[in-house]
DNA sequence: TCTAATGTCTCTAGTAACTATAGCTTCAAG
DNA sequence: CTTGAAGCTATAGTTACTAGAGACATTAGA
């Protein structure tokens, strides 16, 4: 059995935030020690290991809870669950299109970045300037963990 | 002159987003109408601009304040801001390969829950196992806006 | 010119996904 | 058997906004 903080650094998660999973129902309520200290297994381990994996994908812990209820129940025909791994698609590939396009800027913004000082620089320029743009984010803000 | 809700169709930025803005000292006060409104000019346009496309690309409010103090004095090498668009790119880069990697996995999924049940994805598996991932992503957590 | 609709004002509170602090208890090593 | 690290709960703070209430300003149409 692990504690807390060793669950935490095996799977790479601030203890805190465990108890902030738990707390919000993403992790079961945990065995407790006689101390009242919370006890976990390999099962819980896991878990937290594939929160851990999605959240550094850009998951929203709310598309995580839809990915877990996939794995809490395996034996669910598959046609209750395509819908939600359809829409995980397309917000993967909807987050693919937008970080290609990202890298591209950034790469042009570095290599016109070349040893110069800021007035001659154009990083600031391309940052400020919409025409200059290679891609169009026209969109409205506020989206990128949605 | 531009009202605030003008201003903010010309950027692409929600109104209560450019107050914001202002509140916290990425934008400068504005001028006020004889009935107290905002009135914006060129400049700003373009400031908020430079801040909308450079949220766009994923820096923190706190990375958008040096590249503004550093477009504000031009005299210095522009190593500063090369090196926090560089940043930037790595991040990019590496979120780009895990995203594609995830993709594949999720396009497998829907395509074996042609028949099958969930318990025969690996989808969960990969998320799961640490030992499954490409990029090494064991850093912790809670940086992804830094 | 009056009026209705829309836009703007301030202020407060809410959101996601944590992170930090305070003040206490429990556990493990020397 | 003590002491220091690790755990507990609970609350408040963080970033980057977003939403709502209630009041004032501006503008287009009758």
């Amino acid at each position: 059995m692990l504690t807390i903080g060793k669950l935490g650094a095996s799977a790479g998660v601030k203890v805190p935030t465990i108890r902030y999973y738990e707390q919000i129902g993403l992790l079961p309520e945990a065995e407790r020690s006689s101390g009242n200290q919370r006890l976990y297994g390999q099962k819980a381990l896991e878990r937290l290991a594939f929160i851990r994996h999605a959240r550094d994908l850009g998951f929203t812990l709310e598309a995580i809870r839809d990915l877990l209820s996939l794995s809490d129940n395996p034996d669910q025909p598959c046609a209750a669950a395509d819908a939600i791994a359809k829409a995980q698609l397309l917000e993967v590939e909807s987050r693919l299109a937008r970080l290609t396009a990202l890298k591209g800027e950034l790469e042009r913004m570095i290599v016109q970045c070349a040893g110069g000082r800021i007035a001659d620089c154009r990083v600031i320029e391309i940052l400020g300037d919409h025409s200059l743009c290679a891609t169009d984010h026209r969109h409205p803000r506020g989206d990128e963990t949605s």
